[in-house]
DNA sequence: CATGAATGAGACTTCATTCAT
DNA sequence: CATGAATGAAGTCTCATTCAT
């Protein structure tokens, strides 16, 4: 099978050039930024000639929609596939929210959510067609967190009214918020820890009704306790600008 | 007074020729992106010469320098004042969340937070200073939140033990991420919708012993409540006129 | 005297600012050169606005020629005093020497000559009436020089037959050749001995008898010279071609 | 062989077209100065895009500098190569003297020695290294002058005791402060007359019992001593040679 | 006379992309 | 398929000079 043996070990080859354009560009570009990334940097950085790299992508353009590709496809798979061998809302949850986390940081790739965002608006940079498919890429992932919640409602877990897009946009948002943080302090038990902070409160809010198991023996009394002080520290405010 | 008449209607110019500049600049990075706005495009706009532009800040990046800074003196400075006049925890959140978004809604200025970002990570656009410098501004900003948090729970009615930080990413991130999709659709009603919907998972996450309770026990509590609020705005009013 | 008065303290405060613009630019134009001194810089430096530095001199090339003129003025009236006062020629020549060493060096106007020769050239820069202007200053300036020789010729201690222009363009040359050696290290003996070290073999040569015999002994010792050379370049031919 | 004849003319073309570049630089840069010499102008006098001129020269200073290297690399062949095909050492000198002069006025490159002495003393221009590099190639240009005086004083016609660094000044200095004379008249007559006034008042001045009242008594016999000795030698080499 | 805001031409350089080899 | 020389448009920024105040 000299032909096919041969034909193999081209596209074998080819293949990995491909990747190693798209490695090395996803490096710079979450390294240095978009702009900043000249096409020459990334040729010498995948150890190509500056055509090779216009040969697999037409684009520089192109290629930063390959790299968001790879990297959505990277992060839906994991979420899929974590979220099936974890059952309940609260563990899936902790987990989106750590697979998340951990990809973004793994290559410092925020930049890469960043320019999403910015390239997504940004006019000049994308024809409608394009900007959509990023768009649909990012509701593929996003909606991994809305079957967890339908899931969790459905098993009775959740209260069934909750308002869905908001709690997704807190829980992305947040943690996106808050990467910039623990850029740098990497290690695995900050990762862990921020991802329950930024989950805990998120999760309380969803329960049915709330979570009143709390010690709710204070409320009544002390919030009345309270409501005196405030105007006593009122009236003694009252008193001083009027003497 | 020739001179001093004089001087002024200089002094006025000068400021609104700098005023003009700072507008378009923002309107078109706002429009645009950075990157894509070329300070020629910038002097057009704002009806000078370019030379003029680099006359009143000494570098592009020293214009979106000060854009950023004028957005962050508006934004905090609405936001301390609004805050000032509304004395409950939730309404305060509320407040800041529709402000938040109102101010960046206005002049499209979503991409200003976004380059903040942007520039705040990479690392070879700003020096140590300039980036701590923003840094500076989204610290005293966001603080407000913390202020706010504190209040109540010094007040009672928000539990102690909250995760300020997570809960400050959880508000500010959440925001920002849902932004996007109401880009457009700018109407009133959306934004104070969306806003609800943002506040209230976190608001209810932060009460003291959940919020089991709260259908019954709201009409005495939140009577005696909104009147603790009525005698401290008018203590605070009464104060400052007596200042 | 009111009106003298006061246009004698205008004219001093005039005379006062022109000095400090020419000060100032001719300071730095020494430290980083003509193209690298805005004058904006020079204007700052003097502590003038721009447009008071156009007030005085029409054009930044114009205050060059100033500032030449002056440094001119300064190198030949120096000299010219210095050398009434020494009888040797040896000695005027290290003065004249010294003098002109000190001078450059002073406030490291070196850049200053550099420029003249410079500009003198580039046909952009000078038109030929300002170009004729510079070489006038230095050829006034330079003549002192040719003065000082021809009175030790009628003195009868040089030798008449000397090639004037020649032994100027050694005395100067060689000056202001080695003179970027000696920037740094300014010290007054390292100055004294360059000078000596420069003038001494020019001195020597200048001195009547100083090649008298030549023309006799030359037959012998010349005619055995010849015959050496011949031999020696047959052998390092030879050597050459063997190796 | 079509592979490797594609490249020779690959090869060719591209160093036709960088010493295109260098000479339109070379030409414009002793014309009108560097820095009333655009890339623009260059690109155009080269016959190429601007882009192409910065894709062979990283910079202008870079242009520059590889000029420089250039003009050094001739200038110190043709003077070594000179020197070795003439014995004497006055013979020599004038070789030196003329080499200099016509590779200087060749291609009005008188600019070119301006500029680096220019850029040589102005510190904003050049970093440590760069200038250092144009130091080292003076240095290596120049002590070729030294090596023609050493080996005249072993021969016995020098004077042992001569001040080398002062006479190299003297030497350079002189030729080139007569040169801006010279441009213009640029027979070859001219250049040879000239070059003797240069050299004859420093010659007189270097040898053996310059003027007379130094120990004069050495002189016959021991140049007719040394003579003998140099023959010797001579005879010696050749010995060797036809071994 | 003094100011300094305003100008706009032009400088150097970068960069994505093309195409002959 | 791979190369890298070539392009030229566009970008940011500087600067000498002018002129209204």
């Amino acid at each position: 099978m000299n032909i096919s043996e041969a034909r193999n070990k081209t596209r074998e080859r080819l293949e990995q050039r491909e990747a190693d354009i798209l490695q090395a560009a996803t490096k710079l570009f979450a390294a240095d930024g978009f702009h900043a990334t000249s096409t020459r940097k990334i040729a010498a950085a995948a150890g190509v000639s500056e055509g090779t790299v216009f040969h697999y992508f037409s684009t520089k353009n192109a290629l930063l929609l390959a790299i968001l590709d790879n990297f959505y496809a990277d992060l839906t798979e994991s979420a899929r596939e974590g979220i099936t061998e974890i059952m309940g809302t609260r563990e899936r949850l902790l987990f989106l929210a750590e697979n998340h986390l951990r990809l973004l940081l793994d290559n410092q790739a925020l930049m890469m959510r960043l320019i999403q965002v910015y390239l997504s608006v940004d006019p000049n940079y994308f024809l409608d067609y394009k900007s959509t498919h990023i768009h649909e890429l990012n509701y593929q992932y996003t909606r991994i967190f809305d079957g967890v919640i339908r899931e969790g409602i459905e098993r009775g877990y959740l209260d069934p009214d909750l308002e869905l897009s908001a709690l997704r946009d807190l829980f992305f948002g947040g943690l996106e918020y808050g990467m910039r943080t623990l850029l740098g302090r990497k290690s695995t038990d900050r990762v862990a820890t921020y991802v329950e902070h930024i989950v805990e409160p998120l999760w309380q809010s969803m329960q049915v009704g709330g979570n009143g198991d709390k010690d709710t023996t204070i409320t009544t009394a002390q919030r009345l306790e309270q409501a005196c002080q405030r105007v006593e520290k009122a009236a003694k405010k009252l008193e001083k600008a009027t003497r």
